[in-house]
DNA sequence: TTCTTGTATTCAATTTTTTGAATACAAAAA
DNA sequence: TTTTTGTATTCAAAAAATTGAATACAAGAA
């Protein structure tokens, strides 16, 4: 599970709440790879408090629950550093619109148009946000430090990403309406005329 | 969870036993997508059944458990249909790599080249296996009935993928190189040198 | 002959993730 | 003044996924 090792990276960077973390799962990182909820966030952060990764600091609030400020620990910074050193495994591509290959047919032509054009728009619009990231360290890219230069890159993945995502509407767009079978069943729905 | 439904799918397309439609998720889709194990298939498959969104059939094996062929029923075939048809969420791209650009600067440089380059030359594979995959369609395409047009579409979606990541793999490897910040790391894990 | 691989299914336990809700107050907007 | 938004944390339950193991036999390889 990487969601403790992205927490720790997050801590080892700088002290956050748990509400701060949440946060950076919500947008920055959040937009780039994967959310996480704020809920997982803090049974994840007391996880990491009772083994001795991460420690807090709490900052009593007149009239409130304490505001814990977390801060990576010794042996959370190895804890991280081991995880990163070792191999990756790619992820899978969990994509339920993966589906629609195997049974699209069960379902008539226009709906696959219509969800593919969603889509489009959808990753156009995810594109836009990660671009606007990446404003910031694209500019001045030979003059990065290595540590922007790495936030720079995995910026740069969640980019391509969506890009191939554009690509691969337009694509299959053009594929579907080139297709000789395409009146066959486009009416499918209403039932067979003639 | 889209495991129901792309079992649904696998069964819509014919009829297969539990080993079989592991086999599914273990080869082509899962090597497109994702793969479930075998306990996850036939768990699923069990609750499909009383759900009755799929029958078996029990073929007697002599000497050993029944070996059951599953089949889609109407109501299975109209649940994925109802499925289908709804919006699609893009997937999180769930990826342990991206935690490398919260806290690579934690890790010595080579080590974070190896690892690029260890994953530019698995997805060469991967992407050469889903290619693999696609030469079947990719000929006639102008002739393909609407059935495999939707197949070799999501086939094409993997292999984008795959290409998508090769080319960040030769993009991160040639920014790092190319960094000013590359020397003060080169020799973080063997301690300070001068 | 023994070992490995492939076919074929099931059980159990644990971990991870998701979903929904409750509590509490400050600040800004309507 | 009331409502909404944002800050901040916790509990509980359900659903889903992962891990590990056991059973059973056929076929081919060593």
């Amino acid at each position: 599970m990487a969601l403790k090792h992205t927490i720790l990276a997050f801590l080892s960077r700088q002290p956050l709440s748990g509400y701060e973390v949440a946060k950076e799962f919500a947008e920055g990182f959040g937009s780039c790879f994967w959310k996480a909820s704020q809920q997982q966030v803090y049974a994840e952060l007391t996880k990491l408090e009772q083994q001795g990764n991460v420690t807090y600091e709490a900052i009593p609030q007149p009239g409130r629950l304490d505001k814990k400020i977390y801060s990576i620990t010794e042996q959370g910074q190895q804890e991280l550093i081991d995880w990163l050193m070792q191999p990756s495994e790619p992820a899978a591509i969990r994509e339920d619109l993966g589906v629609m290959g195997l049974a699209g047919h069960l379902v008539p032509v226009p709906a696959v148009i219509r969800e593919i054009e969603r889509r489009r728009q959808l990753h156009a619009e995810m594109l836009q946000q990660v671009q606007a990231l990446d404003e910031q360290f694209a500019q001045n890219l030979a003059t990065l430090e290595l540590k922007d230069l790495y936030m720079h890159l995995i910026i740069r993945r969640a980019i391509r990403y969506q890009e191939s995502w554009v690509a691969w509407c337009d694509e299959a767009l053009a594929a579907i309406q080139a297709s000789p079978g395409i009146d066959d069943d486009r009416d499918a729905l209403k039932g067979r005329s003639t």
